[in-house]
DNA sequence: TCAAGATTGATGCAGCTGCATTTAGTGCGG
DNA sequence: CCGCACTAAATGCAGCTGCATCAATCTTGA
């Protein structure tokens, strides 16, 4: 319980902080420059167009996004505030909703890929070999335990963050 | 402008923020279930015990956290309302201050690197053996561009985050 | 069938962040 | 000495997060 760190641990979870804040700090700024909204809308954006109706129950994009409930409903609003995405009632079960993307919103979505994966290219792949990129994935895998489902989702023109 | 990243980049970008995110979550949940302030107080702490006289101008904090002025500003406010640290004024510049750290502040800044040593043990240290953080570093460090003065403050009982 | 419990989603409140602006004081060139 | 640009710090406002709680609905089991 009180056993201490060696200072490669220590180092390593100092760069991982440190590290991770400038790139996504850069990463969110070159998207906020070029007049988008924050990446988290990509990644809601993104889940609901790979939906094969284009229509979700928060709770899958929850589940999907790996973040808190509250932090859906509040998100969907934003969304659909900017018509982006619409609330529709779901039949089966009164309780719930349905989200569907608007054609505002794939379009947006597309668009902001083309800014992110630059970033993305920017901030990580010019500096980084492909074979470096992998060995960064798996040292960073054995920290994180539960992101090899990741692989699977990364098929086409977007990837989720967080 | 437009290059894309290579699947591994992509793949690297995305783990970066999982897995960061992640591992940070889980040692502010365990600072915070022993019923201790945030991480960014704990920085703060180290820094201001750091200072030879136990003081600092605002603006020294802020260049060594790497935060906004406005977000020191408001740190420090919390810090003062908590006992933690108090404002001293600065003679030789009326538009400034000093911060100084109290017992209470200094105190509560070597319990929390207990816990804070531990979290780090756990959820890194146990994870990967040193090589593998060393290597790990090494690939962080190319993204990040500057981390190197991490290692000449690395030197006693605690370490900054972020 | 109906009460107990679980699930879905929303919301009030507090804390933190970023941005822009304000207030106050410094220091320099003319 | 004065005006002007600069620096130090605080603050109002909006957005986002986490927490706790709520209301509505669904499900289950006696």
């Amino acid at each position: 319980m009180k056993r201490k760190p060696s200072t490669e641990a220590t180092n390593a979870w100092i760069r991982l902080m440190r590290v991770q804040s400038r790139v996504l700090d850069a990463v969110e700024q070159d998207l906020k420059k070029a007049g988008y909204p924050p990446l988290a809308w990509y990644d809601a954006l993104l889940e609901l167009s790979r939906a094969p109706s284009g229509e979700m129950r928060p709770v899958e994009l929850e589940k999907q996004m790996l973040i808190p409930q509250y932090s859906t409903s509040r998100l969907i609003d934003r969304l659909v505030d900017e018509g982006l995405a619409a609330r529709r009632e779901c039949k089966i079960d009164k309780r719930g909703q349905f989200v569907e993307i608007s054609e505002a919103g794939r379009e947006l979505q597309k668009k902001m890929w083309n800014a992110y994966s630059a970033a993305i290219e920017k901030h990580v792949g010019s500096k980084l070999s492909d074979t470096d990129a992998m060995k960064l994935c798996g040292l960073l895998d054995r920290l994180g335990c539960s992101c090899s489902e990741v692989k699977a989702v990364l098929a086409r023109d977007g990837v989720p963050a967080r």
